[in-house]
DNA sequence: GCCGCGGCGGCAACGGGTTGCCATGTATTG
DNA sequence: CAATACATGGCAACCCGTTGCCGCCGCGGC
């Protein structure tokens, strides 16, 4: 009955949909792309032929013409790190408001592939943003010349931003350190190649001259639990009783780290993260972190992009920043008083065994 | 100098290409797709024109007769579920290897959201894989009709399928905890639209009878860490001394609600997930759990579905199925052999004030 | 010298919509 | 009632490649 059914493969067209509903193949394009230019009676009559018939129009058909394919992208550092799961989420639902798709793109940490993927992508979407750009300046500017982008957690003139305020985070962070009694913060570095990392460092060093906390770097360590156990063993060599990592998965891996090699967290140690991840929350102690509004920046840097697709300018003036703020948990501490016990467990590095290895 | 710098917006076509290396359109599309077509001097003229004019195909417009995009997409459950993070990466890297473009769809654990994307990304793929679906049967089997399909995670007739060997996973885990002096297992369980739930509830009920240990469900709740612990309620009116969650981030939260309840684990209650994510290897005590080989996961069912898009008839007989293993940490412990102490702590419900909560 | 064949390039017809412009018919206005 | 405006629908060109088919040319074989 259905005379729907047609040999698969057979996509139904415009021109199908036009035999049947007795009327040109333009009017049937106008009954969907401009409905008011079309008598609405005729309009009806169209959509029913086309629903009866399973018309779908071919998004890339129209894209010829129009060069609007109502997808966008979003680019990524890393999938692998939970930061970015809210961050998506909040682009996708900003995305799918404006009926658009998102196309979501893995960078890996890598600058090489993620300027591979972005040349690959850029010419089937409407805009991109860029979420923790590993590429340089002037590959993004390059990009930011053939199609409208945002960037996010990064400034960088001439393109829109979208940043939190790490400056104001650190700061809240150094405060609450020094307020326990610290009075030297070493910041553990991640990639150099990530805009925030700089930003905080910097930021740190400011805070620790205003507070009057001294301060050094060490790394960079690779953004990641391994990369933090990796730093927890440089600085078992030159010791520390506050800790600021780049980020969560670092300072969860610090934390492991130290714990192994017999330190208390935070006994011995305070350490502070970035990002506040679930895992955050789960790991003992408690990890203390900056918050950044996740959520918020997907949604905020896509509507903007949105706004930029449809033709608005793009403010590139400031960038937009919001607000982060410091969740204190377990992993901060007033600095232990007695320096001899500060330091033995550590000087004497008796690495004790970890949890239970993974046995099959 | 460069006279490739062209008015934005305007793209350089083939046409002209064509112009400049004086030949005609046909022969530039050739030299790009049909090499062996052409002469090879000509070939290489055209190449280099085209480099100078800074030359891209469109690929939508080649789309649009070869109806070849070079992308596919990939649907997962829910991007804030860390299990997804390793099955993106595997598809993703045999997806470049065969020169696709991954389009990645987040379906926020909605029937009605997943269908929508991939509703709307169909036609523009050449091919999908749908990763722990929450969509019916029959809707998969519609999508399945109209482009390659290749299903993980759920088995399905007449659809290729790669699913993880959870039967034995189960199993495992249940002589694991049988040896451990359990006879008596409570399964808490996940969405009821995912079909891993139902085969592990219906595995755990078979290597009950086998291994004579009595098996229970209650739920389900939501595959998240808040389900876990609303299971964790539920758990303290029907007490059990072994738990197998439906995945890891139910079992910590189990593991979470349990403990501010006073209930020990595993002292008092043993633990066990599914997945082997990240976090069960920071939580504490450390989440014994059945490991999937995620990354294997994502990778065999695109290189699947590239073989089909090829051409390939896709083998839907037998689903493929990837091995599994018991990763047993310290949540998991022989069974207390003292009932008075079983209970008490847990019959009294004494809440417990959790860890520090966030304050600003 | 004639024929056949292979290499190479061009023509033109797509693929599936979109849109500027024109033709027709009807409603509005003076 | 003529003149003008507007609503509606059709024609045809266009977007940018791809590809079937044909023609031209040079070469080798008989």
């Amino acid at each position: 009955m259905p005379d729907h059914i047609r040999p698969p493969g057979q996509r139904v067209t415009i021109y199908d949909v036009a035999l049947e509903a007795d009327v040109s193949p333009s009017t049937v394009s106008r009954a969907f792309s401009r409905p008011s230019r079309v008598n609405s009676e005729t309009a009806e009559r169209i959509r029913q032929v086309a629903e009866r018939l399973g018309y779908r129009t071919n998004p890339l058909a129209r894209a010829l013409t129009t060069s609007r394919t109502q997808m966008i992208a979003l680019v990524i550092a890393d999938i692998t790190n939970p930061v970015y799961a809210e961050i998506v989420r909040g682009a996708q639902d900003a995305a799918t408001d404006g009926e658009y798709t998102t196309v979501l793109i893995d960078a890996q940490e890598s600058d090489r592939l993620e300027r591979a993927a972005v040349e690959r992508t850029m010419s089937t979407v409407d805009g991109i943003v860029l979420a923790s750009s590993r590429m340089s300046d002037s590959a993004i500017r390059m990009v930011a010349k053939q199609r409208p982008v945002v960037v996010l957690n990064r400034a960088l003139a001439d393109v829109p931003c979208v940043v939190t305020d790490d400056p104001r985070g650190v700061r809240r962070a150094a405060e609450h350190l020094g307020e326990l009694g610290h009075d030297h913060i070493t910041y553990v570095a991640g990639p150099q190649a990530s805009w925030p990392n700089g930003i905080r460092w910097r930021s740190l060093l400011e805070a620790g001259m205003e507070l009057e906390i001294k301060v050094r770097q060490i790394g960079p360590f690779s953004p990641t639990m391994a990369g933090g156990e990796r730093a927890a063993q440089e600085l078992s060599a030159r010791p520390a009783t506050a800790v600021l990592a780049f980020n969560d998965q670092m300072a969860i891996g610090i934390i492991r780290g130290l714990s192994r090699m017999g330190v208390n967290v935070p006994g011995d140690v305070s350490v502070v993260g970035f990002d506040n991840i679930l895992a955050a929350d789960i790991v003992t102690p408690g990890l203390t972190t900056v918050a950044a509004p996740l959520y918020a920046e997907g949604s905020a840097a896509t509507r903007h992009l949105l706004t930029m697709i449809d033709g608005s300018p793009g403010h590139t003036g400031r960038p937009m920043v919001l607000p982060v703020r410091l969740v204190v948990r377990d992993s901060t501490a007033a600095r232990n008083p007695d320096p001899g016990r500060a330091r033995p467990a550590w000087v004497r590095q008796r690495p004790v065994p970890g949890p239970a290895a993974h046995r099959p």
